[in-house]
DNA sequence: TACTCATTTAACTTGTATGTTAATTGTTTA
DNA sequence: TAAACAATTAACATACAAGTTAAATGAGTA
């Protein structure tokens, strides 16, 4: 699995306008003005979200007649949830061997820190 | 759950940098130097990675003397699964209606005719 | 053909992300 | 106390993200 997919993958989810065209998408295939409709930005800037969208593999666009029709690829989204699954999974472990070493330590650590880190 | 934190999660998972040093976390906690071992970039590019990691709340970062330790917030990782989850599993719905469309048109089924696959 | 509609591309503006080096803060140690 | 070390902040450069308006492209229709 490529780095720079997740990355795409990501990226692309981090938006909030593009994760609303994906939960639309996920009703049914759109054209691209029925998909622009909720929103107060203009065509050209949906045109971009869907570019995005596309480049990280998210969706499918396919031209018919005048329009555009949008559909999910739903195997995209499955390299980011296995990765989030992997880690989530992988940090529960993580933090279960911690609280083990915080009941039982093996030896003393250092002494308490009274102190918060310095805020600005 | 907010949009913002969502936002912040994906974005922060957006950057490889930032993976390998939550990767590297799950092992175990680390001091900042550590952490920049592997990585050919400046100590302050390290600094703003893991401000960006605490932003998300996927890190919590203490003083311990001269150092400063950081770990996991196994929770902050939940808001992303779910959605990923969520709509993960949306998405095969509605490709299961699509299909279901496409193989049962409007008149009654003919069972063991078969049609053609999706056009690209 | 000319007109209209859906969508994209071009050109530009603005804000944010990510990196740098130099200086600063806080802690440990000689 | 002075020097060394860990980490951060300051100040800056550059690249990318995301929005705008205006023009271009491609398809349907009078």
């Amino acid at each position: 699995m490529s780095m720079r997919r997740l990355d795409r993958t990501f990226a692309a989810l981090a938006d909030p306008t593009r994760r609303a065209i994906l939960a639309r998408l996920a009703a049914g295939e759109a054209m691209v003005n029925e998909l622009a409709k909720p929103f107060a930005i203009s065509a050209p800037a949906i045109t971009r979200h869907l570019n995005v969208l596309e480049r990280a593999a998210l969706i499918v666009r396919e031209r018919d007649g005048q329009f555009r029709r949008c559909r999910l690829n739903p195997q995209a989204l499955q390299a980011a949830r296995e990765w989030l699954d992997f880690h989530a999974r992988f940090w529960s472990e993580s933090f279960d061997r911690l609280d083990d070493h915080l009941k039982k330590p093996s030896k003393p650590r250092k002494p308490h820190v009274d102190r918060e880190p310095k805020r600005r």
